[in-house]
Order: structure tokens, then sequence, then C-alpha cells
DNA sequence: CTAACGTACAACCATATGGTTGTAGATGAG
DNA sequence: CTCATCTACAACCATATGGTTGTACGTTAG
């Protein structure tokens, strides 16, 4: 999977809140995919689908207990996040870096 | 606009990797649309789609220049996005700090 | 003025997405 | 063992998404 791909996965998978708000709780602690389908107005499938979006994209881990699958968050993923608009953040530095350089350059050419 | 309905736009919009790379160009500088359109391979109307995406999350303005229309990068919404994270790590901090204050807690009913 | 350019927008299409219900397989409780 | 619980997964549906082409309109260059 390219860099790209994986950027796609995560930005889509946090683009819905029901998703978000799972994020939000498996990374406060534990919680079974039943624990997590109670909470939300929707059928168990469909939240099975948004975990399986979430660990798609590498925001949460599954592991079996018991009859249960526990999910965990990987906040680590979160933070590539971040780093994803950190980049996109520093095009713009770079730019008004420039412009500072253009502002406090040598008088080349200025009053003709 | 709900707060969570913004969230989604912003998170959507950059789930794209076209969509990333204009944003990442409109924070560098300028450009028109049709500037934009040249850079991709895809139709003129399917890249005015992607900046109509990012703008609706207000990711970027247009402004009218002549017969061109200047995209500009919003770079406190690519920051709203950062802040968005935080919130969900901020979870993620609690419970760790749960974690420690067990950890440091008094010591009652241990060793019976 | 006229032609070329930049843009907007509608119509259309294939596929993805987010939801549903239903069926079936593991696993633990009693 | 038997039954209830938790999960997985398939099939299905409506709508959203990302692309296309075609048409129309404002603006500038010559």
């Amino acid at each position: 999977m390219t860099k790209a791909e994986r950027t796609d996965l995560l930005f889509h998978a946090l683009s819905d809140a029901t998703r978000r708000d799972i994020v939000r709780l498996v990374l406060q602690g534990e919680h079974s995919v039943s624990d997590l389908a109670r909470r939300y107005p929707m059928s168990f499938a469909a939240v099975q689908k948004h975990v399986a979006v979430l660990e798609r994209a590498d925001l949460i881990t599954k592991h079996q207990r018991g009859r249960e699958r526990i999910v965990r968050g990987r906040i680590d993923s979160v933070r590539d996040v971040n780093r994803l608009l950190d980049e996109l953040e520093a095009n713009w530095r770079n730019r008004i870096q420039r412009f500072g350089d253009v502002l406090a350059g040598p008088d080349e050419g200025e009053h003709s």
C-alpha cells in the first residue's frame, strides 16, 4: 500500500462522526464490539462495518478474548494524521518564508 | 451546520490525494482553477469538483480576477483539523492519567 | 467585433458507501 | 449438553462519490 493510499484510508476513516466517537472511546479504554454497538442507534452489523473501516486504517486493533473481540485505539496512527497535516502546513510556512525573504532581501531594482 | 458536520466535511475533503495536493499547492501560493486542472490527469470539470469539495470544507477560498478564479489555501482550517485530532488524543491522555493515578494512588485494600 | 479562454453547471455513468436483514459458526454460562 | 451471546459475513438497497461529456456564459486578447 502506498503512502497516499494509507493516508486516504486514515482521513476517510475519520470522516464519519460515529467512527470518530468509536476512536475516542477505545483510546480511553477497551470495549468489545458489542459494547460499542449498544451505544449507537444502528444495527450491530453497521457498527461492525465501522470498526472494520477503522481497522483497515490502523486506527484500532482487535483481539479475541473469550467470545468477544476487544477493540483498542492506536494512538500512534492518530499522531500519523497529525504529522500528515504538519506536512501540509510546512508548505505554507515555506511560502511565508519566501515572502519574508523578498521583504528582507537586497534592495535590487527598487526605486528604479 | 453542526460541528460534527463540518468535521465530516474537513476529513472527507482531505481523504483524496488529488485534493490534498491541491491544498498543498494553494498553501504555497495562488493558482487559478485552470492552473490546477492542467496538473492532473483528469478533466477540468473533475478538478472543478475537487475544488468545490475543498471550498465547502473551508479549506480554500476562491475569488475572481479577470476571467480566472484564484484559489487560496486557508491555513486556519488545516489547523482546525489538528485541533480536532488533539481532542481525540486528549481522551487517550486522560486514560493514561487515570492509569497513573491508580499506580500512584493510596495503598487502600492492598495486601488485604 | 470576434475568437479564444476560463468557468459554471447539468446530465449521465460506474462504483463506493452506509445502512439493513438474515444465516451460520464459536464460545461461555448453567 | 444446551442455550444464549458475540461475532462474521453475505445479500440487498438507496444514496453519495468521482469521473465523464456537452452546453452556455462572462471576460480578455487581438
